[in-house]
RNA sequence: UGGGGUAUCGCCAAGCGGUAAGGCAACGGAUUCUGAUUCCGUCAUUCGCAGGUUCGAAUCCUGCUACCCUAGCCA
């Protein structure tokens, strides 16, 4: 997969009841191509969940040969913010697509407008001067039915004057709303005559000061959908009850005679991540994280900087398939794709962490060569780097166990194991502090060993990486969790030990890397140079995913 | 207590009356100068439960049960 999302990606992509609906409207006619649109509302970063949103609604319109718009559902002023739209579409590219056209939903309102007027003269909607706090009175429950407002009957002149003196600024905010007039006893209270214009005297950043009356999203999107002749309208679960609504709306003001079909499907959920604009917008607002890019947060920014690649996001967003049970995909899920695209294009560093010094006592004092390591076993065109070995070395703390558990073939006194790239080194003496911690290894190298010589004497179990000590680069490594944990009761909330941070000492080549560049360190996983904080004497690296290992501490 | 949804392996998920795909995880085993990768192999006689129709049901019918959504002038 490149990195841009391709239409061949996803001719042969597994196909969905979404698609099974697509087909059949292009079998029958009902459509001869299909338009799809990604709506977000400019109030927070993009996440994960919207990843999804993302792949299916631009994955689907690059399966057809259709279109995708990008539309910002900007219809409440005094929420939203253009700091975000800039966000918004430079995560989309990320992904890998491109929209059709990008447009934004306050362009519409004209028409909204019109729309409403055209209800109002058919008697489908009326002013109501209830107050918010008496329309919720009048709505009845679950079980049981609204009440009319006593406004409902007015006269078509009446409500249409006093629609035009909303709009004219004549009330506050709050006084007066425009309702569809539909059926307070409905058993979906979606219907019990429901609020579609509001006044709001605020400022939009599009629209400025034009109006001071706003189209709610209920009226607002199906006639977003229709003017831009989007076909299928995708969008999730909790919509379901509001499709009746969707549709009396483009069936009421008429003016589009193929109107577009809502379908929903179910919203992802990750394990120990929490997907919940409000939550994370709190944890920027209250500072727990860095900003809504931080590498602990579910946004597709987030994520960006962890070190997650587009193409893994995409694959998984496939592989998780589209469908209307509620789920909870493993993180690990995810984690595989990130894996299995990172592992043939990202070079291997040696990193140790929890460090422990090694002591060659048969190596000549002040003596260092080169061994040649490659830089990736899996991709030989990336080559071969040199790293040096000397008489101090550094090993990782998980390379040595003083009392080996059964079954562990890394080093441990009297074991001998491969130094990856250089020699067999045997562990011959522990040496401890007063308290009891061990200062270092003194271990043993055979010369005939090295590295390409092929030497086939004897075999060893382990082969371990490590760092010459002289030349090594002190590295900072941040090892991200994903901000959530469950407790017992079996619900998510912040896990402040999401957030681990250990030094380790790296080959020197370490001091190149560029900003955002990837590396898998031996052993420890794939890392990110942090695109900000790399510095020729700190580095910091952002851990993403964690390799296997069937032995565990 | 109304209405709308959903129930297939530990987690996702195909399946649409003809005898349970795939991915993740897990577990064996082979190769390996990363216990990675790769590679083979194992992993649902059973599809929320109970009946029924049928030669035949995860798929059709009936009745239960569980969970999710829904009473914003948010989207």
């Amino acid at each position: 997969m490149s990195d841009r999302a391709k239409a061949s990606d996803y001719k042969d992509m597994r196909s969905n009841f979404i698609h099974d609906i697509i087909d059949e409207d292009l079998a029958t006619g009902k459509w001869t191509s299909i338009a799809t649109r990604f709506p977000p509302e400019p109030n927070g970063y993009l996440h994960i969940g919207h990843a999804k949103s993302i792949c299916l609604n631009f994955g689907t319109a690059l399966k057809y040969g259709g279109r995708c718009n990008l539309r910002y559902d900007d219809t409440n002023p005094i929420k939203e913010d253009m700091e975000f739209v800039n966000s918004i579409e430079q995560d989309v590219r990320w992904l890998g697509f491109d929209w059709n056209e990008r447009l934004w939903a306050s362009d519409y309102f004209d028409t909204m407008y019109e729309a409403a007027v055209a209800l109002i003269k058919q008697g489908k909607a009326f002013v109501c001067n209830l107050s918010a706090e008496e329309i919720k009175a009048y709505r009845g429950t679950l079980t049981e039915p609204g009440k009319e407002s006593p406004y409902r009957n007015r006269s078509i002149e009446e409500n249409l004057e006093l629609f035009e003196r909303m709009r004219a600024g004549e009330f506050a905010d709050g006084e007066v709303v425009l309702r569809a007039k539909i059926d307070m006893a409905s058993p979906n209270i979606n219907m019990r005559d429901p609020v579609i214009y509001r006044v709001a005297h605020a400022s939009h950043h599009n629209t400025g000061d034009k109006w001071c009356i706003y189209p709610m999203y209920d009226f607002a999107h199906p006639i977003e959908d229709a003017i831009e002749g989007i076909t299928h309208s995708i969008c999730t679960l909790e919509f379901e009850d509001h499709r009746p609504l969707y549709d009396w709306v483009l069936q009421e003001v008429g003016f589009w005679p193929n109107p577009p079909r809502q379908i929903e499907f179910a919203r992802l959920n990750i394990t120990n991540m929490l997907m919940s604009k409000r939550y994370l917008k709190r944890m920027v607002d209250e500072g727990v994280v860095s900003g809504w890019d931080d590498p602990r947060m579910p946004t597709i920014a987030g994520i960006r900087r962890r070190g997650y690649t587009p193409e893994a996001i995409r694959k998984f967003c496939d592989e998780i398939g589209v469908a209307k049970a509620n789920s909870t995909v493993d993180i690990a899920q995810l984690e595989a794709f990130v894996r299995d695209d990172l592992q043939d294009r990202v070079e291997a560093r040696n990193v140790v962490t929890n460090p422990i010094k090694v002591i060659i006592t048969n190596y000549p004092e002040g003596q260092m060569e080169l061994c040649t390591v490659e830089n990736n076993r899996n991709v030989p065109e990336f080559g071969e780097r040199e790293v040096p070995f000397g008489r101090e070395l550094w090993i990782d703390g998980d390379d040595f166990m003083e009392v080996p558990e059964k079954k562990y073939f890394r080093l441990f006194p009297g074991n001998e194991v491969r130094l990856k790239g250089a020699y067999y080194i045997t562990c011959n003496e522990v040496v401890k502090d007063e308290a009891g911690n061990i200062v270092e290894l003194h271990c043993t190298y055979d010369p005939a060993t090295r590295s390409g010589l092929g030497f086939e004497g004897r075999k060893v179990k382990g082969t371990i990486h490590f760092v010459e000590a002289t030349t090594a680069v002190k590295i900072r490594i941040r090892e991200y969790g994903y901000m959530m944990k469950y407790n017992e009761a079996g619900d998510m909330e912040f896990d402040p030990e999401s957030l681990k941070e250990t030094w380790g000492y790296a080959e020197p080549l370490i001091k190149q890397a560029a900003p955002g560049e990837r590396f898998q360190f031996f052993r420890k996983g794939y890392y990110i140079a942090d695109a900000e904080l790399t510095t020729d004497d700190d580095k910091v690296f952002n851990s993403i995913v964690n390799l296997k290992s069937s032995w565990k501490k």
